[in-house]
DNA sequence: CCCACCGTTTCGGTGAGTGAAACGGCAATC
DNA sequence: GATTGCCGTTTCACTCACCGAAACGGTGGG
């Protein structure tokens, strides 16, 4: 995971507007702070193109500067809180949510599928909780996480020939990595109308997702329990986040000005 | 909330990458979904300029194209979630906001203070919390909302001055708009430890809130109790918000890894 | 002292970006 | 069904915003 030097020497695009929002891009997950030169060495642009842009980056409010380098300002947050495809869900589903938390005192999830990874869009844990490693905004694979599943299960069926064409790259020793398998767990899934992920994204860790659907029956949304593998049990746990899944739905189909269509991959 | 023709005919910018941030920028919190026409005129940008930079836009993944317009699309949200000064504070405060909401059961926020105004950069609530208007990425000015009180008490006398000289504006007949009497009241909340909202920023609508302190004692958040007006009994509740805040502070202090200056007015 | 690397500034050449004009499509209005 | 108005899109010759090699001053450390 410490991979050191994603450096990009290819491909510098010759937009101005393309070049200022790579230089956005360039603030992964883990590096909050950059420097102007490793700004330039990432992106392949040469120091006096970043050094200008940066500077309108920072005028406009995207970007702050620190003593030594810069980071991702609130601007972005702002607008980021304004994408209607989280806002509106977040908003319907923060409730079901809570009672959840409230009813389980474990991690839980709201999930959309982005591409060929869950995006979690909410997340809500407490001290109680067992800590995890997932962050709001963050992004694991379809396969090994139980909201991926939902959205494989319960989408259409070329979806799942899309992720099994990518791969299914191994996370952990149970990660399910034959698309038969990994077929057949769906099917069962889809029967039971909800979806499991027994460690296999992260050693020790086991989850239980259910889908939300919007009027089409079109599985928009996942919302899953996570926690400790030894305490956990997942059977239990299922219909409760069936019904607070289905609760949504139904609130979402209720509310007319909601239209989340599900995004394929680019 | 209707106000019609907002549009900017003045000054557009001349840089490619502002003008592309410009479009961005267009968006307000509440159209969710613009027309290329509507996007020229907004900005004053020509046409045949705009369709090309929303092409770019929507290639990179900051917007996504709809039936009839466009909308903030994901990726803006992906990087709205690395920005630090809130991933991190969101990080480290959910449970103690989760640990309020299930004591009260009412709308929990966490703010900071941005420019002249408070940023709610997390909210919880549940069903039985009582409706109110506050969205996270929300922002209310200074001298009307508990949370921006207690960054004008706090903070530097500077920060009052600045908010003063600005102009108080009148949100409700409760609002208070008098430098004066706005001091008075900031002394208080400094002597308590907590500042109060008694239906200022919107009628029926009361909130206590308490600081969040970094290793100097400055005031880099707020954490505060939303509700109805004849249900809450502030003084009662605000033990536990000091107690949160407080508790949050020592956590801050104890990570290193935080670096969360407050930002003044641009 | 020198070297390496940092952020920043300069400046002439040039091609990316520009935007008036025109196009084809759609819906409401006449 | 012609007209009108506004939509999104395409064209294209001009030109100025952008480019980036080169050079500069500062800083740390070997």
């Amino acid at each position: 995971m410490t991979a050191v030097a994603p450096k990009q020497p290819g491909n510098p695009p010759k937009s101005v507007l393309a070049r200022g929002l790579l230089l956005l891009d360039a603030f992964g997950p883990e590096e909050t702070e950059l420097t102007l030169a490793h700004l330039a060495r990432r992106t392949g642009l040469p120091k006096p193109t970043v050094h200008r842009l940066l500077g309108e980056l920072v005028n406009w409010g995207g970007l702050e500067r620190t003593p030594n380098g810069y980071r991702l300002a609130i601007k972005l947050f702002d607008l980021g809180e304004r994408v209607p495809r989280r806002r509106d869900m977040r908003q319907a589903a923060l409730p079901y949510l809570e009672d959840l938390y409230e009813a389980t005192h474990e991690n839980i999830h709201l999930a959309v599928a982005d591409g060929l990874d869950t995006l979690f869009v909410e997340k809500v844990s407490g001290h109680r909780s067992t800590r995890i490693m997932s962050r709001i905004g963050g992004r694991l694979p379809l396969h090994c996480t139980a909201t991926g599943k939902v959205f494989l299960a319960f989408g259409v069926p070329d979806y799942f020939h899309r992720v099994a064409a990518a791969g299914l790259t191994r996370c952990t020793p149970r990660t399910i990595v034959l698309p038969g398998l990994l077929r057949e767990d769906l099917a069962r899934a889809l029967q039971r109308g909800y979806g499991v992920n027994h460690e296999e994204s992260e050693v020790g860790v086991v989850a239980v997702a259910a889908p939300v659907f919007d009027r089409r029956r079109r599985p928009i949304a996942a919302i899953s329990i996570t926690g400790n593998a030894n305490r956990l049990d997942l059977p239990r746990l299922a219909p409760a986040v069936r019904t607070a899944a289905m609760a949504l739905s139904r609130e979402l189909a209720r509310d007319p000005s909601l239209r989340l269509v599900p995004r394929a991959a680019s």
